[in-house]
DNA sequence: CCAATTTGTGCACACGTGTGCGTAGCCACA
DNA sequence: TGTGGCTACGCACACGTGTGCACAAATTGG
């Protein structure tokens, strides 16, 4: 290992006490031995030992985060914002890919109890209820991101799926949709029943009924799935056919649209289609996918600023944050602006 | 924290190092002790603390690494590599982002020297001459991965390039060609060298000159490169012009593909194309491009063995460690061979 | 039955850092 | 000269774990 205080305090002849305050600061050391204890350590390279530290005040400055892939883009995006905000506060992120496997979902959590983070974000799809009981047992912080248990007394940080599926829908309807249809998400999934309670919410502000008018459609956030209820839709006789599409996610928009311009149905001119996420292929897609933009990266920021806010103590109290999604603008839904290619409109 | 040691030894009536050795497998505790410490360790719900571990034996059982970037799929999966050796072996990872930013590149190798990391992977683009000899002076084990610098005694893991290139070019000559053409990448790239020196070798050994024929256009990695360089080989006269292609990575391959359908060029049968690299792209182009795969993957699994073997002492000599590439057969080279989608051909 | 050996455990210290408390040295003022 | 207050620093212990050595107890051999 490398030079200790107590390298530094033979060299400056004081004793190691005094060579840990003139570091940390300490007002009652005198300029003087401050002076020369911080030449020494620039001398000696001297480079302060983080288990030394973590030992003596119950921390070791670093921050776990669990997530199940990251090849996922998803996910990677999250890393991304994590790790910035942790880098700048001065935390260490070790990361915990569990693959959606179980075993390795526990063994993850397993090391909060080693004392080998001082606080988890864990993006686990689903973290069973003895696994919680037993975090609940260790004080460190967690925050839970996307699939959040404010129930539990969870700290989370998650998207307002809510009112993103209000954004996509009163978007068509400003462009007088009214007949708008919606390809939902799995049951299970909890964003996707968020989606689809906006997409009845702003539905039903305008004075449609949904499910009276046969406008939900079945789905599982696959491409397949839209495509399947794209041919259920065409069965339908012309003046109860939708206009516009809303699917719960860019995959199942892609599926839509693609089976849709297999059946000749041209998009935006004869059925306007929204997604959501916006995934990259969203934009290479033609045309171009009008979706609704989760903020991935933010959410990682966001995540790891409450966590790094709770590790530090300045939140006592349970707290959940919930961000906005942004409706991207592109030609899926024929605005009847501008067309081309560079011009993405932001609302 | 969590119980110690000592709350063990006063639960059983034994002494704190008692506890500690029996719980390490020490043959002097006697069994009935033994016994009683692991039951007593089960019931608190003991997990040792890693800083008081990490001080005791200077280790802390976690391995760092280094990328640019997370959001990029090849970084991606040399992090999936990584991790699963490493939970595999007991250690934990951190992640250090750099964003090919100087100074956070600084401040990850730094993290060496705080005893944070026993060992570290580092994938930096330009590791500069300073930072190579700040990193000596610490003790810590370092792998480098992909550029590598063997003349100064860093361990290594790194692909086979030439060999690689080798293959591709093979693989066409066995078709039947003879003008095959290469697509560079940029020259301050190693792997991008070593490809050209590797397409040099295996064509020459075939008798062509491919300098004296014209059969080498500069690229740079970009699609816009292959499309540029595709223009430049329509303007030779037919008797002049390459019937194969062979890019440097998938990107530039792609490049040269769309450029060729533009010009009304059909590919396999009027120009064979093969890319490098093995995008997730490459098997959803049309024709599905035959490229060399890079065993991504297991790079990251080969650098964190060796780093967690140099870690334990049990490789003691500089080691680098050379992985080949692997031929993926698909459609763009018309092999004669059945064109189907899910039939890929692995050499 | 005593000495020598083996077996099982505890003491004390180490690892690097941080900190409460005590104290030596200095100055000011009565 | 004595008292009080202040400055600047050291002592000693804490954090959790591991380990060399000493030592008591149990076992064996003579």
């Amino acid at each position: 290992m490398g030079p200790t205080i107590k390298d530094i305090a033979k060299e400056v002849g004081v004793s190691h006490s005094t060579v840990s305050r003139a570091l940390n600061g300490d007002p009652r050391i005198s300029a003087a031995t401050r002076q020369k204890v911080l030449e020494a350590a620039e001398r000696l390279g001297y480079q302060p030992n983080l288990s030394g530290r973590g030992l003596a005040h119950g921390k070791v400055f670093s921050i776990g985060l669990v997530i199940p892939d990251i090849l996922e883009p998803f996910f990677a995006r999250v890393v991304n914002g994590v790790s910035q905000v942790a880098y700048r506060a001065g935390f260490n992120l070790i990361l915990y890919l569990t693959h959606a496997d179980r075993r390795m979902e526990m063994a993850a959590l397993q090391q909060i109890g080693h004392g080998r983070v001082d606080g988890m974000i864990i993006m686990a799809r689903k973290v069973g209820r003895q696994s919680v009981l037993a975090l609940r047992r260790h004080k460190v912080p967690i925050v839970l991101l996307i699939e959040t248990m404010p129930e539990a007394g969870f700290d989370g940080v998650r998207v307002n799926n809510e009112g993103g599926a209000m954004q996509a829908v009163n978007h068509l309807l400003g462009l007088g949709h009214k007949r708008i249809a919606c390809i939902t998400g799995p049951r299970h999934a909890s964003d996707a029943r968020e989606r689809l309670r906006g997409y009845r919410q702003a539905i039903r502000a305008a004075g449609v009924d949904p499910d009276a008018e046969g406008l939900i459609f079945k789905g599982n956030f696959t491409e397949q799935s839209g495509a399947e209820a794209v041919d259920r839709m065409i069965q339908l006789p012309p003046d109860r056919r939708p206009t516009a599409i809303v699917a719960m996610n860019d995959a199942t928009a892609l599926g839509a649209m693609n089976r849709l311009a297999r059946h000749g149905i041209v998009v935006p001119d004869e059925m306007a289609v929204v997604g959501f996420d916006d995934m990259p292929f969203a934009r290479f897609v033609h045309p171009g996918l009008t979706t609704v933009r989760q903020p991935i990266e933010e959410l990682g920021k966001a995540a790891a600023d409450l966590l790094i806010a709770r590790i530090r103590g300045e939140v006592k109290e349970y707290r959940e944050v919930v961000l906005n999604t942004q409706l991207i603008v592109r030609e899926s839904c024929g605005s009847g602006r501008a067309r081309s290619h560079p011009s993405e409109k932001e609302c």
